[in-house]
DNA sequence: TGTCGTGCTACGACTGTCGTACTATGTTTG
DNA sequence: CAAACATAGTACGACAGTCGTAGCACGACA
């Protein structure tokens, strides 16, 4: 079974991440979902690391943290929510860019 | 400009250097060059990245070393020579397929 | 004589990931 | 009703790979 290895994935999470606060502020426990979903179950990133990415990309900029008493249909605990500000905009589109000049470098030392 | 961040490509430093050894036996200074001109300079592998990379492998038995007192021409100083084993050939392989697995993944995260 | 290219080694800092452990509430099921 | 499972995290420290800085040594060339 081929695994996903955190080596290549490091520098990535944080892509990830704002890939999905994109669409809409979310918080911890279902950003990991996402991912999960997102990747049909081939890489599920780590409790840990997700939540040392937001203490990171909080400092850096890139996401702003609110809490919310309660999930709109007033149910379960407080979570603490992240929204992607303009610079964390910024930062995924230089990511995507660099994404693309990676793959590039890389694959021209690949053999399949 | 655009530049490969180290994160990304740490985890397949080790890839170049064995797709560079699968053609033929090399050593530091020479397989530093040859990263530069397969990736047309996008990407400069620093030196102590490299040694530090060589001496991991050495470990884990994917390269192996032997010094030639000259090079073929019978110039210029001593240097390590590094060929790849079976073992490096058969991780080769993998993160060729492990390669193939993450950036399918990666990019379900990148917009262009 | 000095600079540039070659060919390394040593050392320590830094960053992101990850294992382990712990807390706490809500929901489901035997 | 109790136990198990899902939810939603925090804390702490270890580890690995990269990188900055520095130094050494030799040869060629100007």
């Amino acid at each position: 079974m081929i695994e996903i290895s955190s080596d290549v994935i490091r520098g990535y999470n944080d892509t990830m991440i704002l890939f999905i606060l994109e669409k809409e502020p979310s918080y911890g426990y279902e950003i990991s979902k996402q991912i999960k979903s997102i990747s049909d179950g081939k890489y599920l990133i780590k409790e840990t690391t997700l939540y040392s990415a937001f203490t990171r990309m909080e400092k850096n900029g890139h996401i702003e943290s609110f809490t919310s008493e309660q999930d709109p249909e007033g149910n379960g605990k407080k979570r603490t929510y992240y929204r992607i500000t303009d610079a964390g905009k910024e930062y995924y589109r230089t990511k995507c860019d660099e994404w693309g000049l990676t793959k590039e470098v890389v694959e021209r030392f690949i053999e399949h």
